[in-house]
DNA sequence: AAGGTATACAACCGCAGGCAA
DNA sequence: CTTGCCTGCGGTTGTATACCT
């Protein structure tokens, strides 16, 4: 049987959201709280569908969202990560809690897929030409290799932090070109977000919207009702957020899903972030702190961390780029813009010394 | 200055999965 | 167990703006 669709396409408003229909739907998610969308346009008296509703909400006026330039430490991040985790972009997003899945897809469609396919002609036909392409590698295939190799690439990861150069061998089962090798760069030279991103988009729209995030962060925060309706946790517990997430179990029920968050697809943090979890040197949620440094609020939103550990794990080694030649971009240290200060971003805690000043980006990696 | 083209981004579409009745 | 609803997600499109000739 069809699916119906998700609302009546009669009479519904489509097209870009005014500032009123932004007011009116904080208004309601202010009241009311993210969730029961198909209410929403009823009782709000929107044109839209509910549909619409949610995605304005996700993608444009939930607080904690940050908008215009990403940050050469965010580019990276995502192209690592999409390397990784193939086109999986709520997954990728999880990683960069500012941002939403929407915001990092048209920016890798826009920007950095461009700029690699530049990169690729630069470096020869070998290496990106699968960028896009499907391998033939069947998903499932690609799990079980993903699955034996755990304990693999845990063990070699481990063996190459532990010595003192750091040159990294990643297991065959993830990546074609299975080598990486971490150039000092990657570890040292700080790529520190540029000045609190001037929000350069969409200039009076997005910064009357950006208003109204702000007001719904202070909301957020202190509104009792929210804690209920939107997962709330202080920045101490490292598991910061205005979690607004949108799923019935998040709009009806607990935090649970935030304290359980502590919770992480290993293997592949440590791919991402370079340390063995389990000496605690340092969390992904930390990591993902780093990321607010320019702005004055820590609320951050976090996705369910058990569902971003399933979306890892479906990753397709389909989707994987090499990262010998990524890396050759990534961390090339001509990209580093002169006179940003080293130790910054991509410093890796690689030993169990957690003892970096926390207010500090370096604490990323 | 005007028209054409390219780019960036917001929004839409439709499928898939989870969950409750 | 089945069914239907709701939401999440990724791909795609539409449009405003920037850039070029």
């Amino acid at each position: 049987m069809g699916r119906p669709p998700c609302c009546d396409k009669t009479g519904v408003k489509k097209g870009p959201w005014t500032p009123e229909e932004d007011i009116a739907l904080v208004s309601y998610i202010q009241e009311h709280g993210p969730g029961n969308w198909r209410a929403v346009p009823t009782h709000t008296g929107l044109l839209r569908c509910s549909k619409s509703c949610r995605l304005r909400w996700t993608n444009y006026l939930r607080p904690g969202i940050r908008r215009g330039n990403f940050t050469d430490h965010e580019e990276k991040m995502i192209i690592h990560l999409q390397a990784l985790l193939g086109n999986r972009w709520a997954a990728i997003a999880s990683y960069l809690p500012q941002r939403t899945d929407n915001d990092i897809k048209n920016y890798w469609n826009t920007h950095l897929r461009k700029k690699l396919r530049k990169l690729e002609s630069g470096l020869g036909n070998d290496g990106f030409s699968n960028l896009d392409q499907q391998s033939a590698i069947p998903k499932g295939q690609w799990e079980r290799r993903l699955q034996t190799d755990m304990h693999t690439a845990k063990k070699a990861l481990s063996d190459a932090l532990s010595l003192d150069d750091k040159s990294l061998t990643i297991p065959t089962s993830f990546s074609s070109s299975s080598q990486i090798s971490f150039s000092d760069s990657y570890f040292v030279k700080a790529n520190p977000p540029p000045p609190p991103a001037a929000t350069t988009s969409t200039a009076t729209y997005a910064s009357s919207t950006e208003n109204i995030s702000r007001l719904l962060q202070g909301w957020m925060k202190n509104s009792p009702k929210s804690a209920s309706t939107a997962t709330i946790t202080n920045s101490s517990s490292s598991n910061i957020g205005v979690g607004t997430k949108t799923t019935k179990t998040e709009s009806t029920t607990s935090s649970s899903d935030v304290e359980g968050s502590t919770s992480k697809p290993e293997a592949i943090d440590q791919f991402i972030f370079g340390f063995d979890s389990s000496s605690n040197s340092i969390t992904t949620s930390q990591s993902m702190s780093s990321t607010v440094d320019d702005q004055t609020s820590t609320d951050l939103y976090f996705q369910d961390d058990e569902k971003r550990k399933d979306q890892l794990v479906m990753k397709s080694e389909s989707e994987a780029v090499p990262f010998s030649v990524i890396e050759n971009w990534l961390f090339d240290e001509s990209i580093v813009p002169q006179g940003q200060e080293e130790g910054g971003l991509f410093q890796i805690s690689l030993g169990c010394d957690d003892d970096e000043d926390h207010n500090n980006t370096s604490e990323f990696f």
